[in-house]
DNA sequence: TCAAGGTGCTAATACGAATTATCGAGCGGC
DNA sequence: GCCGCTCGATAATTCGTATTAGCACCTTGA
């Protein structure tokens, strides 16, 4: 069209200018002129192989990225991905056609797709271990959201505090008057849940007072709130939102007052659809900003930022909620 | 390594054994025993550079993908496309850098990418004429989510069948005893809208009833209500489900019964937040199938499968409502 | 013994852009 | 007229894989 080599085309599409490559302007504007016209983009997939980057970025969630519950945990994560890739100028790739084996979807596979990007955020509760180590010793550039313990070396992620946030909601109970208080969930399992037990125990340790634990795996609401009433629990750590609904629910039911006979402090945000009205005490999980700062870390990596951390722990948002209130006397 | 060639490798590992290709069962064997020792996997992106696509598939929104808003319009249609994509092996391509000009986002600008895909799904209530035909005339593979009139050419859409599914609501108000019938809305623009209109004249002109219309561009709730009580009308047919919802609330307020004294039908799904607990008789849009389909569609015109219909109207889901009463009998 | 036909593999090339060494033109200065 | 220099653009190569024509070797049959 422009009677001009290819290339030329590539310097200009590049905006290539320095000392050893010299457009004429009235050549550089002829081309970018024809860009214009033609609507001409440069193959991303060429690119990669030539340059090693295209300014994409894969997005690999181990559950649908556009999922059909409502109030999707997942979605202020993909909001503040997209927001800062915007920012960045970078598009995201979804890899969605990572297949399901196995129970679940897998990133390593016949086809994966994972290096068409320049490096890939990961999304999901618990990321495969396995795969974890792969991608690490691999040197693939990747951020978790959400911490991750070592996967033969350290895992670059952003995540949420949960520890401190934990921590300062067992504190506001302690501080209320509480000394029987019990972790509602698993406590352990994904880090997410390590990392809150983690929370809990200190604060009682450091009060002397005994953290008690109960397993919500396979207990009915039915069956949790009688342990808890019998073992004389007046303050309830949950780490799932949902549980905590269903307990509030069914202890109002039997005509118990929450919080004047029970108090229920909620760990984050619901990660299943729960609707109520109750106002929990507790904390949310700054996940917009943790979508927005993983794509940072990324692009921190792959640009070998030395100034980036490439783990971060962001704070979670305090709620004062309406579900706490100080231990009735028993005498 | 095993002192064959790099052809050899290749066909290997696509398992190529046709009638062209031989390879001898114990070379087969060698090769395939070092790649098992060595790990080694063929590179996703100079597979993708020959192959000459890439199976990825872009989106363009004319708003952000993973919107802010919450119960929002177009995700449904989102959840479509990813399943539908999904289960063909394709990767989504958000094509959010397309950057705000003269007020909407625009597909063609200085640093389009939209050809980085292999095709595009556009999703949007109105395209941009021009860029609609153009995008025809240059034989870009896309499909649009909402029937399109031609743009210089016929335009691939899927989109929802509003004219069957408005005339079966008027039918409806017509079984029902209602004689006066007024639509609200724009009923033009749009192709969507002008979809609607046409679904509900037909009824009306069959059944020898005139079909009246109130504009709704800038006119306040209470005007609209005053003007529908002012022309005796007993059925609103709204397009646009929140003005459904402020016309009852305001009637309500003012001691009016919904459905006796007024009957409200409701074409379509909220496409703004609207909060209420009426339950409008009218219909619903098929949009997780019309974001699978809209999948389908690309996929086909991609292969030039014949059998592919390029042109397709799904069917609404009806729902009964409570918004529907017959009229007073107004002596 | 030689043509015909089959078998097993490789050399060469394409894919589309990025990069680099190099080439040619124009211009002063001597 | 020649050297040296700058400026502009290009030919050639690279990335790693898929594909195809074709080569060398072997077997078979007359």
């Amino acid at each position: 069209m422009t009677g001009v080599s290819q290339a030329t085309v590539s310097l200009v599409l590049n905006g290539r200018d320095d000392g050893n490559v010299r457009i004429a302007p009235e050549t550089r504007e002829r081309v970018l002129h024809a860009i214009r016209t033609t609507g001409y983009v440069a193959d991303p997939v060429a690119r990669r192989l030539a340059a090693r980057h295209n300014r994409i970025l894969g997005v690999f969630t181990y559950e649908p990225v556009f999922p059909t519950g409502t109030g999707d945990f997942y979605h202020p994560f993909l909001v503040g991905i997209e927001e800062c890739a915007e920012r960045l100028g970078c598009d995201l790739l979804l890899l969605t056609s990572a297949p399901v084996s196995g129970g679940r979807r897998r990133i390593f596979h016949d086809d994966n797709r994972l290096r068409l990007a320049d490096g890939c955020v990961l999304l999901g509760r618990s990321l495969d271990r396995d795969e974890l180590t792969r991608l690490v010793t691999e040197g693939q550039p990747f951020v978790s959201v959400g911490r991750r313990d070592d996967a033969g070396g350290p895992v670059p992620y952003v995540g949420a505090d949960y520890p401190t946030a934990t921590a300062t909601v067992v504190r506001r109970a302690l501080a209320a008057g509480h000394t029987a208080l019990a972790y509602l969930g698993q406590g352990a399992g994904p880090e997410s849940h390590a990392d809150r037990m983690r929370g809990f125990r200190t604060p009682l340790d450091e009060a002397g007072r005994t953290p008690r634990h109960l397993p919500t795996t396979d207990r009915s609401p039915a069956e949790l709130l009688d342990a808890l009433l019998a073992a004389g629990v007046t303050a309830a750590v949950v780490e799932e939102y949902a549980d905590g609904v269903a307990i509030a629910q069914l202890a109002r039911e039997r005509g118990l007052d929450i919080p004047a006979d029970l108090s229920i402090l909620a760990l984050g945000d619901p990660t299943r659809p729960a609707s109520t009205d109750i106002d929990f005490t507790g904390f949310r999980i700054p996940r917009r900003e943790m979508g927005w700062q993983s794509v940072e870390v990324l692009t921190g990596l792959l640009e070998a930022d030395p100034d980036t951390v490439p783990q971060r722990l962001v704070p979670c948002q305090p709620v004062d909620g309406a579900t706490l209130a100080p231990p009735k006397v028993t005498p």
